[in-house]
DNA sequence: CAGTGGTCTAGACCACTTC
DNA sequence: AAGTGGTCTAGACCACTGC
């Protein structure tokens, strides 16, 4: 055969070729979270394909929840600073099936070094540096939630206590807005703990009582694990709600 | 030759029509689990639209897991009958990260009257029939999952302990072949609970032992449903796997 | 080889938003 | 009215399966 020029991926449909150029858009912040990218048009004659293999390409990431389509106004890259995705990766519901509105206060926010276990979830060199937080989440007055943060400190310079305690609204939206730093998908494992005399101490619980253990790691554009999540949640009146299909 | 066209909803897309024409012959039994449905041409021809139309609905039917396209071969009713969809709608996994495999034991099989929890959620009255099954799961040897399962009984008539026991697959293949009941869906509601004495008996733990309590609903096609379980687990080793998107 | 689903195109028209 | 996404069509061709 003959040895011209090829595409780099050569063997893939073309709207999985125009998806990945529009992700890599993305993960190179052409288009910020928020933003409109251009129009289907648009994309079509700057690839140079059909309207209908751009619209293909963008369903599959819409339906990924990296894009949101609006009908009249456009496509818009996704944000958690939005109503609609503001608790996307939160599971944690009321018994009562009221909504579940959280206050936050952080504890702390240090610089560390990363062990084996940070290490290894975050794609790093064990000893690199790291920022480590603590926060209790409280609802009715009630606190629900412990939680502990790691973050790569490459990322996410400067974070102090103070900016946390100031932010009003859901954390991953600040990473968006402070760090640029848009988070994609995340996995949770999830276990029944004990409650030692530390976690019955933030969560005002009996040493002993049983607590939801969820260890998430969240990733960004790119399959880039970008922070790892060890929550402990009091269950007595509230649990995790999943839905399978 | 071929069924009425009427549209079952009228104001929606095309497509959307198709897709409950397509639902309803599924929920009506015309197509059962594992079958091949007719081709696009086909559905096509008989529901009078393009093909475009009859892919598009296939397609949003083939994400929501009820339909399983295969390229060269057809469309087939999915099925709890087949490798990959067998243990769809078990999230629990070894830490070590190695394949589950649980092997069942059944320990009872009665009728029993809905108290109003069961009619509740099974949308019954209080006091209809229900059948209600606990078994354990062994994994490596030791027992890792307590569940307790009730059924309606009109569904699942004649349903006995020997059966279940015989039945070497997983429970909703058997379902499948014994009552021609296909689960779509399910939601669980997960906690963190102490191990009773009862719970610690069959789960081979300490009293006061952390287990997590793990309550579904799983549902039929047209959103029916049949089958209440609480789960207990051990998940000293393992861990249930959740992914957010 | 025929039959299936999978990709891609081009064009018409609809529904919604904004000016 | 102009611009966006949403629906629908018709037809060409590709990729895979099984006879």
């Amino acid at each position: 055969m003959s040895l011209t020029s090829e595409p780099i991926a050569s063997f893939s449909p073309l709207y999985e070729q125009i998806k990945a150029m529009i992700l890599a858009s993305l993960q190179a912040s052409e288009w910020l979270p928020g933003d409109a990218i251009p129009s289907e048009m648009e994309l079509a004659a700057r690839y140079a394909v059909s309207q209908g293999t751009v619209r293909k390409a963008i369903d599959e990431l819409a339906t990924q929840n990296l894009l949101v389509r609006r009908q009249g106004k456009g496509t818009f890259v996704a944000t958690h600073q939005e109503e609609d995705f503001q608790y996307r990766f939160l599971r944690l519901e009321p018994d009562s099936g009221e909504k579940l509105h959280l206050k936050n206060q952080f504890l702390a926010c240090e610089n560390a070094q990363s062990d084996a276990y940070t290490a290894k979830l975050l794609k790093l060199k064990a000893g690199d540096p790291i920022i480590r937080i603590d926060r209790v989440q409280s609802y009715a007055g009630r606190p629900i939630v412990f939680e502990e943060i790691w973050l790569p400190e490459g990322r996410f310079k400067g974070l102090t206590l103070e900016a946390l305690n100031s932010w009003p609204g859901p954390m991953y939206a600040f990473y968006e807005c402070q760090y640029a730093t848009h988070m994609v998908r995340a996995e949770e494992k999830i276990k029944a703990v004990l409650a030692n005399p530390e976690l019955a101490n933030y969560l005002q619980v009996q040493e002993g009582s049983a607590l939801l253990s969820v260890e998430r790691v969240a990733f960004t554009y790119g399959n880039k694990p970008v922070e790892i999540r060890h929550a402990r949640y009091d269950t007595s009146d509230q649990h995790y709600d999943n839905k399978l299909h």
